[in-house]
DNA sequence: CTCTCATTGATTGTATACAATAATAAATCT
DNA sequence: AGATTTATTATTGTATACAATCAATGAGAG
């Protein structure tokens, strides 16, 4: 893996912390790389948004409860477009690897267990697998673009962790009710049903940050 | 200037020209640098999605027609939203703001003249200063983020050349009629009217591409 | 004459060295 | 002792050298 996707993971499973200071040097033995890879995956981390430049250096971004509402917000918006599209360009192509994704779906759930690390791993990929699978169907790349890079703020990939077994079921429903509306070219229903899908994520999100209370993705950005 | 902003404007502004290949010593020459530099820009601009990677090295991307029509229809979407919570969140300096630029927006068109250089970056620059006190005014950084990339592509700034009077005036009468939208604290129709004015330009330019026989920017990606 | 393979040349990927600058620690003065 | 200046250290910014890899050219075989 390179020096970028490394770094990258390592912010979003949280290896790297909020407001932590990377260096150079030190990531450089990390990887066992010199520092010319390393600055090229910081620039583009930067332009991520997923570190933030000091005055000397970079730390690692904090997101506040407000950044993950308006980043709910946005993917909102954007997946919302995202399933209305795909509902107008879909081919048939498209409806199988969706039911593909369904049935992934499906499977994970027979499989899953609260706190397993693997079986939430493998809820996080399937559903990744079909919002990726609409993405495509809508046949827009630039939508696409925006879309990955709002999606993968570490909280919203953590959020995973905070789901249990009926709040996962009710997530498939909505993948079903997606394909349905998709399937049979209605962009109002599928832009609407994914509207509800994914503001349920954010309700979702923004209850279990309220409760934390040694919240460490909450404080504050380090100077 | 530091070497991204140097390259992205020569991109933006058509000096290199799409399918052009770009390699690191000739830009180290240029900018009289060091390929370290050079290679973090390049970086950069490849997440901005300017610059394609190749086998080896990278090209001036092309866009398309049907990426432009894309990149307008997010536009629409990411400004009509940004216009919608910018009539919530807006403030009585917002509104300063946004009648500032208004203001300076009739200043322009008065010595406003076609296919006058200087005047038409005036025109495309407090253009700019409205937008982006809308953005502003909407409290949403990540929407900044977002609509900041989307409008930089070197279609939608170059844009500006085929306008005439009349059609920038109708613009002016658009940014009155948001302005008033977001100053009445109302947003369905804040956001109704950026999408309408958005859509407006994407129009324009399209049939501009349509008319263009030896259009450069449709060359096929030079692969 | 054309196709294949090898050799050459150009360009990128990585490492390292040095210079510039910021952060830190020490020392001096009031 | 506290503040201010100076010295030291740590870290980044840039340049350059070398290794790895891809592209292009040419030689030889069919």
């Amino acid at each position: 893996m390179d020096a970028y996707n490394y770094i990258k993971d390592a912010i979003v499973i949280g290896k790297y912390e909020p407001g932590m200071r990377l260096t150079e040097e030190s990531l450089a033995n990390e990887l066992q790389l010199s520092r010319t890879p390393i600055r090229e995956a910081i620039k583009q981390l930067e332009s991520d948004g997923l570190i933030v430049p000091l005055k000397r250096g970079v730390s690692v971004r904090n997101f506040t409860k407000e950044d993950i509402k308006q980043i709910y917000d946005l993917r909102t918006l954007l997946e919302g477009y995202s399933a209305s599209q795909a509902a107008i360009n879909r081919t048939e192509e498209d409806i199988t690897e969706m039911e593909a994704a369904n049935v992934s779906f499906e499977k994970a759930l027979e499989n899953y267990e609260e706190n397993d690390m693997n079986s939430i791993k493998e809820i996080a990929r399937v559903n990744h697998q079909f919002h990726d699978a609409v993405v495509r169907a809508s046949r827009n790349p630039h939508l696409h673009f925006h879309i990955s890079k709002v999606v993968v703020v570490p909280l919203v990939y953590r959020s995973f962790y905070w789901y249990n077994l009926t709040q996962l079921q009710r997530s498939l429903e909505f993948h079903r009710t997606i394909l349905t509306a998709v399937r049979r070219q209605d962009p109002e229903r599928a832009r609407i049903a994914m509207h509800e899908h994914i503001y349920q994520g954010r309700d979702h999100v923004m209850n279990h940050l309220d409760d934390i209370k040694d919240n460490h993705f909450l404080k504050e950005d380090a100077k």
